[in-house]
RNA sequence: GGCGCGAUGGCCGAGUGGCUAGGCAGCGGUCUGCAAAACCGUUUACACCGGUUCAAUUCCGGUUCGUGCCUCCA
């Protein structure tokens, strides 16, 4: 398997440090309102890799953080009045809620900031220790660009080409070098309560140290690859391995890989374009987390995906006609004790696209021609080969996809009746009764087939 | 200004120096009481201008348009 680094700017075999563990850390979200699907792109990339790399026979420690100090938690738990963790805790109760609709795989550790201020002051010291932070006047501490050589290096930033821009905060006049970043901020009026005791006086971490700390204490001192959004690389991460280079004098990540953003209709999302969603406002539209995630899917990670409407519907018919193959496998006769070529051209068209930089995209064509291929079979009622064994197939190529399962149909009482007056109805060969039953079943929601087996249901 | 990315048929989206990506939608047919599903067939491509080459959607240069980052935004 081959990714694309971010810090070569190459592709590269995915070699683990040691053994078959890889050791994956994904950056996670800021617990200060619900995630949008933009978000979820990158977490259901993360997802597709930590599957992958499962499938390929690797065994995977992954490590999301939760973000829960910050500015925008502070500000909204002031607003909202009521204690940090008050204000974050539904945030991060609903951001599990969603992984689990988008059929996310758990990662092995949630870290969350506010659990590990002790091993952010470690760090820290380290790095005070070792001359690469200052304090300021005001009890805050300061990572020192200059004093680390290459700061930069994964967003190509030549320092000395930046612009001495309006984005900088005008009150940061205590920091040596307008570019040096906060480890830890002294405690100011607008935090509040949200403080803890330090060597340097109350106050909270920075943004960039909390990932380091809890990286560190997860997964060890160097590891295998991280992740995040492109809009992370700088200058988060690259202050991530200033910090964490910076404190062990240790190689921090071997790989870096970053999803591109999601944009809506052709434009960046944006609450004023009146094109920002989350997940609960797509289901609202009546689409389910198995429908988006085959949208967040699809496209390859470091494309940009237009995310509409349309293509959602386009994904839900996409399903349906895989969903029917199976239905039919599951239907048909024992035959065979094998897989047919077809399947087997599938799962090497899955291996070796996947394999290259994950390109989901040739991996599920390769999917669709093996639907393609077994329907013909069936039609022709040529079946030498083994249903079951095709089926299993897809199933194997469902634990990387996390797609293929339709979700249970649960029939409500009143489509069950229908269903069974209709079934009586065509017996008698009474059309317009059953018809009748169809349209009324259509307006409550579900279509209705006929098949040699009988009739069978569809949710839409 | 610096560092990047992209432009493929009605829509989404792969890929390649010569050989049908795939999905959705459309059209014709088979099947069906009628449908639906499925299958078969089928229409619409590689932004523009040059160059390299026997051959360019693919490589190179330029143009246009879009887009990301450049100090706490996945």
């Amino acid at each position: 398997m081959r990714v694309y680094n971010t810090l070569s700017r190459q592709m590269e075999p995915v070699v683990p440090i040691e053994g078959r563990r890889v050791r994956l850390y994904t950056c996670g979200p800021t617990v200060y309102n619900a995630a949008h699907i933009g978000n979820f792109r990158t977490y259901v990339f993360e997802d597709l890799l930590r599957r992958y790399l499962k499938y390929s026979g690797f065994e995977v420690t992954q490590v999301m953080n939760l973000t829960d100090v910050d500015d925008k938690t502070i500000r909204g738990s002031r607003q909202a009045g009521v204690s940090l963790d008050a204000y974050t805790a539904p945030f991060k109760r609903m951001f599990f809620e969603d992984l689990k609709l988008l059929n996310i795989e758990p990662a092995e550790h949630y870290p969350a900031a506010t659990d590990h201020i002790a091993e952010v002051i470690t760090l820290i010291e380290r790095l005070m220790a070792r001359g690469l932070a200052y304090t300021s006047d005001d009890g805050s501490v300061y990572f020192s660009i200059a004093r680390f050589p290459g700061y930069g290096k994964l967003g190509h930033i030549d320092m000395a080409g930046l612009r001495a821009g309006a984005r900088v905060a005008q009150d940061e006049y205590e920091k040596e070098n307008v570019a040096d970043f906060a480890l830890w901020k002294a405690w100011d009026a607008d935090d509040g309560d949200v403080a803890w005791d330090s060597p340097w006086g109350r106050g909270r971490p920075g943004w960039h140290v909390e990932c380091s700390a809890m990286s560190m204490r997860y997964l060890g001192e160097s590891f295998d690859i991280h992740t995040g959004g492109v809009d992370n690389i700088f200058p988060h991460h690259d202050d991530e391995i200033a910090q964490s280079e910076g404190a062990t004098g240790k190689p921090f990540v071997k790989t870096w890989m970053h999803s591109a953003h999601l944009i809506v209709d052709g434009k960046k999302m944006s609450k004023s374009l009146g094109n920002f969603h989350t997940l609960r406002d797509v289901m609202a539209r009546g689409y389910n987390g198995r429908e988006v995630r085959y949208v967040l899917l699809a496209a390859h990670y470091r494309q940009s995906l237009n995310f509409t409407f349309e293509a959602v519907e386009a994904a839900r018919s996409s399903l349906a006609r895989i969903d029917a193959f199976m239905d039919r496998l599951k239907q048909a006769p024992a035959a065979g004790s094998s897989l047919p070529d077809w399947a087997l051209q599938a799962e090497t068209v899955f291996k070796t696209s996947l394999d290259e930089d994950l390109n989901i995209s040739e991996a599920l064509a390769g999917i669709f021609e093996m639907v393609h291929a077994g329907n013909r079979d069936l039609d022709a009622g040529r079946i030498v080969w083994s249903a079951s064994q095709v089926l299993a197939l897809l199933a194997r190529f469902d634990t990387v996809l996390g797609v293929l399962t339709p979700p249970a149909l649960a029939i409500p009482e009143a489509v069950q009746v229908m269903l069974t007056a209709r079934a009586a109805a065509r017996a008698a060969k009474q059309w317009t009764e059953s018809d009748r039953l169809r349209d009324a079943m259509q307006a409550a929601g579900w279509d209705v087939r006929d098949t040699p087996e009988g009739q069978k249901l569809t949710k839409r």
